[in-house]
RNA sequence: GGGUGGGUUCCCGAGUGGCCAAAGGGGACAGACUGUAAAUCUGCUGCAAAUUGCUUCGGUGGUUCGAAUCCACCCCCACCCA
């Protein structure tokens, strides 16, 4: 018997969190977040996480646990959530995972598999040598001889990709391509219910805008502010944040602040694309039309759609 | 009123007789995705009955086998002199 597991997923400022704590509120359940950025301290505003008002009571997960000069990744948070979902669930409770990192959310469902050492940074150090010395092609030949399937599957402008591809087949002698097609083999491990939260894309793009420059009245700069103070370096996972990274370039001097302003809504958009295309080839994936519909309507909608699947009734 | 520079595809911008449906960038749209994923990367962008045809480079007319590119007039814009 696998344990129930409800997924509100979908792009950003799309309104996840208050659809979550709702439905966490008429489910009994509790909010696991599925995001890359919100599991750090300091980074409220602009990484648009749950305030403690919003939360109405309804306890949160994978919010607040690192500082932003931790790493943070998938492995780390397939691990994380996995435990917060059996805490949840071990205490009777239904565990809803809420957020827009696709990757991660694919990471739990199908308990991907992940090697525990994080394979040969020397190894890694080297090929980004390489590419940068001899170009990507040539680095890419390298993965053409070594995993030559993976090899079609990626670009070889892809470095990132590619590097971690020949890492992998370096530290495990196995294939990723091979890895990957047995990974996406596998069944969810929950009683699933994955549903995407979507709108119109002009309105969508139209809320992003109004959410970022909300951000702004509400003191990303400030905030931003004192990241800087506290010399989180550049390349830090924290630092590619939406929001963070531009406007560290404007507090360097680089862009204005209209600049950065205007480029926070531009990365939302794409990134807000990116996601949608995400969630769209997953196959358990539900999409939902919430234009023009108030939470409690969309609780409404997604609790009715629940007690339409048999073995989900009695939530 | 006079002078100069300019009006190019959704935007910016290159192109000054044929190799131009028109470089490049941006945006839009589409896609990929197992360790920074709010990242990284790719494709595509005049229309169609689509290895060809049609329409397009401020407007009209002209030169030419052939024009976004040359000529004439006209309309807008910017700056300068009055």
């Amino acid at each position: 018997m696998k344990d129930k597991l409800l997924v509100i997923a979908g792009p950003t400022a799309a309104g996840k969190t208050a659809v979550a704590v709702s439905l966490a509120g008429a489910l009994d359940g509790e909010v696991i977040s599925a995001d890359s950025m919100q599991v750090y301290r300091y980074m409220d505003i602009g990484s648009a996480k749950v305030k403690k008002e919003e939360m109405r009571g309804i306890r949160h997960h994978m919010i607040d646990i690192l500082d932003p000069g931790e790493d943070f990744n998938v492995y780390l948070f397939k691990n994380l959530a996995t435990e917060a979902v059996k805490d949840i669930t071990g205490r009777g409770r239904l565990p809803i995972l809420a957020g827009g990192t696709g990757f991660y959310i694919r990471a739990l469902l199908y308990d991907a598999d992940f090697e525990e050492e994080r394979g040969d940074k020397a190894y890694r150090e080297e090929l980004l040598m390489l590419s940068k010395q001899k170009g990507a092609d040539f680095v890419y030949d390298l993965l053409r001889e070594a995993d030559p399937e993976y090899a079609d599957s990626v670009h070889a402008n892809n470095i990132k990709r590619v590097i971690s591809a020949l890492e992998f087949y370096h530290s495990t002698g196995k294939k990723l391509s091979r890895h990957n097609s047995e990974q996406r083999a596998k069944d969810p491990k929950f009683d699933l219910k994955y549903y995407v939260l979507d709108m119109p894309r002009d309105i969508l793009y139209e809320r992003i805008d109004e959410r970022v420059d909300g951000m702004i009245k509400a003191g990303l700069v400030d905030e931003v502010r004192r990241l800087k103070d506290m010399n989180i370096p550049a390349a830090s996972t924290s630092m590619q944040g939406i929001g963070y990274k531009e406007m560290m370039m404007h507090l360097e001097g680089k862009i204005s602040r209209e600049e950065a302003i205007e480029l926070i809504k531009k990365n939302s958009r794409h990134y807000a694309k990116r996601q949608l295309t995400w969630f769209r080839r997953e196959k358990d994936a539900i999409f939902i039309d919430i234009y023009n519909k108030t939470i409690p309507e969309i609780t409404e909608m997604i609790t009715e759609d629940i007690k339409g699947s048999t073995k989900w009734t009695g939530v």
